[in-house]
RNA sequence: GGGCGCGUAGCUCAAUGGUAGAGCAGUGGCCUUUUAAGCCAUUGGUUGGGAGUUCGAGCCUCCCCGCGCUCACCA
């Protein structure tokens, strides 16, 4: 590590810590309550008017040092809140006080011992007997300094340059508590999921990562390769095709939320790995997955928000079911005007769509027109929980068909603000048209387009063996995050998002 | 991958083509109820990297690196 001036001098401290007998790291903490349980130990024996308080030891992070002569305020925050430190020569002595101007720094983890109290202004602080560095730092915490306003922490000039925020996230983190508290949503989030579909007698399991074939997804896939079967690997892009391998199983209902990996452009709403839930459910169709669907979202809203209206940018979102339910055909109709009924083939629509002037790629088959069509002008209007209905068959290689229309999958897409959110349909479960899609789709795909997916004889074989009729759905976890805690990319939903690899 | 924008001290930000600055942090002092404590003094820079234009470049030009927005791509 190479290190600058300021952190050389807080090196120099170590070595002269270490000299003087202190250790700076010392193996283990005393810890005996967090800084919330000790607020709320005060609070209780303030309430009851009890004046005797234990002696207790708290830890966390100096994050203020106002030193006042003989008198030294300061405070401390651990992972649950921020507390005054009052150490005063008269408690802790001449030498141990000089010792914290010496050595201590912001950002030491340090722990403290003493007795609580309320200062003249009212915080409640630690009159502190004595204290001891836990880990000395040697980078200053990216923070400028902090002013507590009505009791709530305010901070000037703090880590705000995002690409510092997503490369040293830990240190974002330690100063920025509202991205704490994002993560946290995103983990209650998780749970609420999962409590609901436990509560729905679905089973949580796990599958492959690495797979030899890829499927369920159009999407590029990360190669990996397993040195001593000498074989070429795939990160998985979905975990649709495992899954339903289950349902055969006998496994009616099951669910997963992992992580899927696509190798394909980065964006605000795109990081290449990405976590997803899927659920399958046999003898249900899309029909009953939708009113899941809306059940499901509110439960977590319920859980993680305690409210079923949230704002969202500009909007409110109000997810209270029912949803407002749209087939894919009359909602293009509605905003450009197209039937995509009365253009049958590609050639047709395409002559419509140039005729009004849209933008589009000409070499597209009619489902990815339609998808244009879908995502350029329909999925912008959808800022209130809207499912789009019935999709068209060669855009949805695993949907099964509508009863006596061969052309349309009971498929739908929920979305919200905009946003695409999740993806769900009636699935294919008749192994001969299941064969027939995969060479259709192998057919509309050029040879070295990575997009096409190989054919998954095993999973063939697998629903060979007879596969129950099965509603199937799956949800980005990160934009559901991105929802519930209005966040406007991606990366602010994930601890760890993907950047270009930099030089140090 | 294309277009637009950004990159200055540890952090947040200034600086007509003319001596690189401020606040906070740091360092040395003073101060026994402060809370962005205060006061005095003070350190800190290859202005993302490289080349060019110019008497002179943080600023203008070109190349490179990274980030952001956007388009393309993305079931």
């Amino acid at each position: 590590m190479e290190y600058n001036e300021l952190e050389k001098i807080r090196v120099e401290k170590i070595h002269r810590m270490r000299a003087a007998g202190i250790e700076p790291y010392p193996t283990r903490a005393n810890v005996t309550h967090t800084c919330r349980a000790a607020i709320e130990l005060f609070e209780s024996a303030e309430a009851k008017g009890d004046p005797t308080l234990p002696e207790i030891t708290l830890a966390g992070r100096l994050r203020s040092i106002r030193p006042m002569g003989k008198l030294i305020f300061a405070h401390i925050e651990d992972g649950s809140a921020r507390l005054q430190l009052f150490l005063r020569v008269n408690e802790v002595g001449e030498n141990k006080l000089e010792e914290l101007s010496e050595y201590y720094d912001l950002g030491d983890f340090i722990e403290a011992s003493g007795t609580l109290f309320r200062t003249r202004t009212g915080e409640i602080s630690l009159r502190v007997n004595t204290f001891r560095m836990l880990a000395k730092a040697i980078t200053p915490l990216p923070a400028a300094k902090d002013e507590i306003v009505d009791g709530k922490v305010v901070r000037h000039a703090t880590l705000s340059d995002p690409e510092t925020r997503y490369r040293q996230r830990y240190a974002d983190l330690a100063v920025n508590p509202e991205v704490r508290q994002i993560f946290r949503t995103r983990t209650a989030i998780v749970r609420a999921l999962q409590e609901f579909l436990d509560k729905n007698d679905f089973l949580e399991v796990e599958t492959p990562i690495l797979q030899p074939i890829y499927g369920g997804a159009a999407a590029r896939p990360f190669i990996t390769h397993h040195n001593q079967l000498k074989q070429d690997l795939y990160l998985r892009i979905s975990f649709e095709l495992y899954l339903k391998r289950l349902n055969v199983g006998m496994f009616d209902r099951v669910y997963e939320i992992g992580r899927d990996f696509r190798n394909e452009g980065v964006s605000f709403k795109h990081n290449p790995e990405f976590t997803q839930l899927e659920f399958y459910m046999a003898y249900a169709d899309y029909l009953k997955v939708m009113e899941l669907t809306e059940q499901m979202i509110v439960h977590v809203c319920d859980k993680v928000l305690g409210a079923r209206r949230f704002p969202y940018g500009d909007h409110v979102i109000d997810v209270t079911p029912p949803w407002r339910r749209l087939e894919l055909r009359q909602g293009i109709l509605d905003v450009t005007g197209i039937d995509i009924d009365q253009h049958p083939t590609a050639e047709s629509l395409a002559k419509t769509m140039h005729a009004k002037g849209m933008n589009f790629n000409p070499n597209y088959p009619r489902g990815k027109l339609i998808d244009t069509l879908l995502g350029d002008y329909l999925e912008p209007t959808l800022i209130q929980p809207t499912f789009l209905y019935d999709y068209p068959r060669d855009i949805s290689p695993l949907a099964k068909a509508k009863p006596g229309n061969p052309a349309i999958t009971e498929r739908f897409e929920g979305f919200i603000a905009g946003m695409e959110l999740c993806n769900a349909f009636t699935e294919l479960n008749d192994p001969l048209d299941q064969e027939a899609r995969f060479i259709e789709m192998g057919n509309t795909y050029a040879e070295d387009d990575e997009e096409r997916n190989p054919i998954d004889i095993d999973y063939l074989r697998a629903m060979s063996y007879g596969m129950p009729p099965i509603g199937g759905f799956g949800m980005g976890i990160d934009r559901l995050t991105m929802l519930l805690t209005n966040q406007r990319t991606i990366r602010e939903t994930i601890l760890f998002p993907h950047l270009r690899e930099r030089d140090e």
